[in-house]
Formats: C-alpha cells, structure tokens, sequence
DNA sequence: ACGATGATGAAC
DNA sequence: TTCATCATCGTA
C-alpha cells in the first residue's frame, strides 16, 4: 500500500486540527531527520496527544511557562523537553494558536520508546520552537503509507498516571499496537 | 524494583 | 534559594 510517487512535507495546515486526529493520522507518515549530509527516514508507529489548557496530563494545564509557551503558538512547531533529566521528548504543536495542544511521538521505524527515537536521531532542546521543515532539518513527510484502521490501537497514555481522569482517556494511538 | 540525572516550576 | 517532580530507560 505504498504509492512511491507521492512524498509531500507535511505543512502547519496538517497540524492545525484537533490534535488527537493529528495523532491518529501521524501514524505512517515518516519522520525525516537530517545531519550534515546524512538523512534517516523512520516511519511514525506511536503517538499520544495532549490536549488543551484542561488536559492534566498536559503541561499546559498550569498555564503558559517559558517551558511549554511554544505549545501555546501556532502549530508546526516542535516542542522538545527534558524529561527524569535523561530523556529528550519530541512533540510537534497542534491546534490553534492561543490554544495549547501537542503531539508526543513516542515511536518511530524501529525504535520503541520516544528517549530511544531522540537518542538515535539526535534530537534535543535545539529543535525546540523550530518549524517542522526540511531547514530545520527535522520534519515530516507523507509518503503515500496507508494504515488501515484496524491497525490502529487506542489506549490511554503512558506514565502519565498522576492525571486522574485524564489519565484513562485514550489519546495514544499505535500502529499494529498490543 | 530502582537509580540515573538535570531542568523546571512552585514554594518559601 | 531550595525542593519535589518528572509525557523514560537500562540494569538488577
């Protein structure tokens, strides 16, 4: 189900949408990093959304900080933060600007676990507030991957449990998910 | 089951 | 200025 003549750069008018549809519909696209002259492709295989000023599991529930402002701004944006002072978190922003939505993506190619993907891609804070574009040097592309819906899993979010109800909401999607 | 490891934000 | 917390992961 790969058509190989498409390849288009995913653009703010993707991401400016309910963010758990972002979510749902990164799964396939593919994650581009390039460093000098080497670039990797990784297909997107798990996602999370966080969702609005109400969403406790967002850091954007207490308001905007210097951390979190650029959740807050238009969306294209990266959001990337240092999490148990180890582990660099991608997000790209979602939604409207003025209203603080995020996508975590936690998976990608082979690589399982969003510290792993930005150990491997070599993502960190300098990312942080850039747009997702290919002189950026980090973005995303649709290359035509089709992903049926019964290959979707939805569950809750991961190590976010401190959210109370917001915790159980099933904002995480994955690709071929357990 | 737990420690690593440091930025962040809130309290003082 | 201090202090608890944290959208994780590798080792035990």
């Amino acid at each position: 189900m790969l058509n190989m003549q498409s390849r288009r750069v995913l653009n703010e008018k993707f991401f400016c949408r309910d963010t758990r549809v972002v979510a749902r519909e990164l799964l396939g696209k593919f994650l581009v990093r390039r460093v000098g002259k080497k670039e990797k492709a990784l297909m997107i295989t798990e996602t999370e959304a966080y969702d609005g000023p109400d969403d406790k599991a967002s850091h954007a529930h207490r308001g905007k900080t210097a951390r979190n402002a650029v959740m807050f701004g238009k969306a294209g944006r990266f959001y990337v933060y240092l999490v148990y002072g180890v582990h660099q978190m991608l997000n790209i922003v979602t939604d409207k600007n003025g209203y603080p939505a995020a996508v975590l993506i936690r998976s990608a190619g082979e690589y399982d676990g969003p510290g792993k993907l930005s150990k491997i891609l070599r993502i960190n804070r300098q990312l942080n507030e850039k747009k997702a574009m290919r002189t950026s040097g980090l973005w995303i592309e649709d290359r035509g991957m089709i992903i049926p819906k019964k290959e979707i899993k939805k569950t809750p979010r991961i190590g976010v449990a401190y959210a109370g109800e917001w915790a159980k909401k099933p904002y995480r999607f994955v690709y071929r998910g357990v």
